[in-house]
DNA sequence: ATAACAATTGAACAACTGTTCAACTGTTCG
DNA sequence: CGAACAGTTGAACAGTTGTTCAATTGTTAT
């Protein structure tokens, strides 16, 4: 994969004036590619998945998360530090309760649209 | 990730008169995120967003897929496999050319979606 | 037929991923 | 305080993933 970079750098080898300029969009193209990849490799674990579709319909504690998909608070706990270092979840304190919730409307969308799709 | 079907199975446990169908439903929503997961997988990997990227424009045989994205024809052959296998892609020979493109306008929206997600 | 090019395939390997387990932090309440 | 509950964290482990390399298939043209 790091062989990505040296292809954006080859586009500086292009004759013209604006080489410097092509360049530039060729590392954001690259780049972008692999924010684009990150995004959904999130999105491409079905245990996240499970605690996404969960959360779209409202907001819920990791104990809740965890006995609503049938797994460990510690496996949900991992999955959601994830979740929440990439900004796709959110979440608030409410006593001894931690209160997770999908961080935007993006998120929603972009996982509706997988649900979407796999029902053809 | 095996402790899913158990809750599915978990929810026949509910009184009522539909307790079949509830379990049905469950067993369906819990076979859909694995699809759901499993579709997202294939979008995150960024060769393979990389070469969805590429085709987005037009269909392009695979050693042109292989020099825009300065990778091997073998390395992008594996990922060609995948996505083929999922449906996301699919090809018609032209010679000895194999021209690849995406399979259907759902694959280019959840592209698009990402893209727009990672440029705010 | 055979040479040349396009692409696929399988085995091997290193790198990464997700779960478990145990130890830990943080909060509430008696 | 200290017990109880909610949640996080790190190490360890098995399972998975992506690339490489070499061998192979398929097509065209000489």
């Amino acid at each position: 994969m790091e062989k990505r970079e040296t292809t954006a750098l080859e586009k500086t080898k292009t004759a013209g004036a604006d080489r410097v300029i092509e360049a530039e969009e060729a590392f954001k193209d690259a780049a972008k590619i692999f924010s684009v990849a990150e995004l959904f490799r999130l999105f491409g674990d079905p245990t996240r998945v499970g605690i996404m579709t969960v959360l779209y319909e409202k907001e819920r504690c990791v104990c809740e998360l965890s006995e609503l998909l049938g797994m460990t608070v510690s496996a949900i706990s991992h999955q959601l530090r994830l979740l929440k270092q990439s900004g796709l979840v959110s979440y608030r304190r409410e006593g001894k309760h931690l209160y997770y919730s999908l961080a935007d409307s993006h998120v929603s969308t972009i996982l509706a649209q997988g649900f979407e799709h796999v029902s053809e």
